[in-house]
DNA sequence: GATGTCCGTCGATGCGCTTCGTCGATGCGC
DNA sequence: GCGCATCGACGAAGCGCATCGACGGACATC
């Protein structure tokens, strides 16, 4: 069998020592064009690739990122592997791979992952709102970025990195255009209570938002939490009273299930855009898809990961910078399923 | 700034070799209950954790296990994340770690986290009919399990591991359920362009499948290609003349889009299990939460991975064990979307 | 009490790479 | 023509662990 070739066969090969063939690779010391040539010439010849072991032990660095995903992935917003799927490519683009955590291991994973030396930095998603990661984060020897906000990171000088979309000015964005329409008042089909008992951090913040704001409009607001299922959906359609088209209809805040809702809607002959005012929480595909496209905020997974990726490479040039909550700001796509303004 | 402790850390505090905490650790030689006790409550004290890199050197074995994921995740059936997550799950009980590589480096993906001795093994997922990646993996040095079928591991003697849920025979149970009710014809709710394209080695499976069991039963079947928009399914609903109830309507099985194609059924007033028969392709939790649960094949993705898992590492014992085809058996769940047999 | 056996521990070596100090060769100025 | 700076390559020393051979002591055997 073929031994797997090494840089010191590289170095022979090319006829240079083993060193030389180390700073081709890194490119931290001058070498003359000649010498290169030859050197990637016998790295293509040898099929060589460095290994990676080696490589992390002597240099420190592993070019490994751990990402930490939920278990339940599938519950709560949109689903994940957007996320992963944009931290994955954006640590390719900069030569490094992704390790996958899950996050039931909690923080003893943290440690762990940390204390081997299994990575040089770390994503933290689904974050909770008491996080107890978020108080092991900065004795690690890595830096870690949380998607999500975890009280930990609000105080004053947290040294806790959080990026997050702003479910915040969501709420708030969706609440003002339902009571800029003719909607009296604002129900929001929250999410159900298996997603609320895992204390995910955005629900309260988008909830006390929604509230706040329709506060200040002098709107009232009914809150209801609403299972995956078809039966939790029409349940809650009845409580509102929105049984059809008629009497006056309370505008309609989606925060999940927002495709079973509306079909459900259709399903009772009430129209958004015609019967009532609807609006979401959810991406732009989902709302373009739907029977009737929705008007609707995106949480933009991929942006909210893009931007992680790269604060996460600038933490790793530069560990000690201070704690930092960044948000990335909502937007409202406008459809048709809010009917004009009277 | 405390120093990382090392294995020679432990070893100066417990009183003995550095060789013998390496014993102590794989226990791969015969340690005296004293000694053991010094060894582990110097690691506690010091809080040490093995480098992984430095391990993965010495011993050859990263303890890791790497997922090849596709890059639009989502397409297709179910999604991946149940997969993903099973398998995080029984590399964790084994100690191991998973590694995360995004396909859009076909091949090159595989040499490179096979090179560079990244890890152990890998899962191969979303695997295509044509796959490029099924010839380079029996010259890695590494395991490798594809979960699909490609058509290389059809040949007699292919080198190739691959894994599957039966989606064969799910298709014929799914066309037999339907042509043993009222239906006269089957009309196939199946995959859109944009997932055909990608050639995903499933779709050509189900589809022969049910074809060649509908032509056993005399029934006729129709194919449709249907995307993932309510405009789509709207037009296949019009094109085979789901237009209302009454007339005499085809059976449907739904390979994709099953809760949208529900929806619109039930507001075009047509009630599966009453004025039709449905029958899915799908999750059991998807079944159970629609307006009608709906019998239904379920391509356990859990099973599949729990059982990838288990022959991974058992391959990884016995790297030189012959290729194989395994299919996890398809069952149907009976609920209320057929109509009992005339 | 001498001999043999086995159990438990130690020391040394090497895995493949990065990095530091060093040194020869080359080109320049005067 | 000589000295000096500069560039480019080399050799050696680890990084932290696993593993192999060796060895010392406890115990049983005759």
């Amino acid at each position: 069998m073929a031994r797997v070739p090494t840089s010191k066969d590289v170095a022979r090969v090319a006829g240079v020592s083993q060193s030389t063939v180390s700073y081709v690779m890194s490119g931290k010391r001058p070498i003359s064009e000649r010498t290169r040539r030859l050197v990637e010439d016998a790295m293509e010849q040898l099929l060589y690739q460095p290994h990676a072991g080696a490589r992390a032990l002597a240099s420190q660095r592993t070019n490994i990122i751990a990402v930490v995903h939920p278990v339940l992935a599938g519950l709560g917003v949109g689903g994940i592997l957007p996320f992963i799927d944009e931290i994955a490519a954006g640590a390719r683009a900069r030569d490094h791979d992704v390790l996958l955590v899950t996050a039931d291991e909690g923080s003893a994973g943290l440690r762990r992952v940390s204390g081997r030396a299994l990575c040089d930095a770390m994503v933290v998603m689904e974050v909770k709102s008491r996080d107890e990661r978020a108080a092991v984060a900065p004795s690690l020897a890595q830096p870690v970025l949380f998607i999500g906000l975890p009280e930990e990171a609000l105080a004053q000088g947290s040294p806790v990195h959080c990026i997050d979309f702003d479910f915040e000015g969501g709420a708030r964005l969706l609440v003002r255009e339902l009571v800029a329409s003719a909607s009296q008042e604002v129900v929001v089909v929250g999410w159900g209570p298996e997603v609320v008992e895992r204390d995910v951090n955005y629900v309260p913040r988008f909830r006390r938002a929604a509230e706040a704001e329709a506060a200040a409009a002098g709107a009232p607001l009914r809150w209801l939490e609403v299972s995956r299922d078809s039966a939790s959906i029409r349940a809650a359609l009845d409580e509102v009273g929105v049984d059809g088209p008629g009497r006056s209809l309370p505008g309609l805040l989606l925060a999940d299930n927002v495709g079973e809702t509306v079909s459900a809607l259709l399903g009772r002959g009430v129209r958004p855009g015609r019967d009532l005012d609807v609006v979401a929480l959810c991406t732009d595909a989902e709302a373009e898809a739907m029977p009737v496209p929705v008007t609707a905020v995106s949480q933009q997974p991929r942006d909210v990961s893009r931007h992680a990726v790269e604060w996460l490479f600038r933490l790793l040039d530069d560990p000690s910078a201070p704690g930092e909550v960044r948000l990335v700001p909502a937007t409202l796509a406008r459809r048709q399923s809010v009917r004009p303004a009277p």
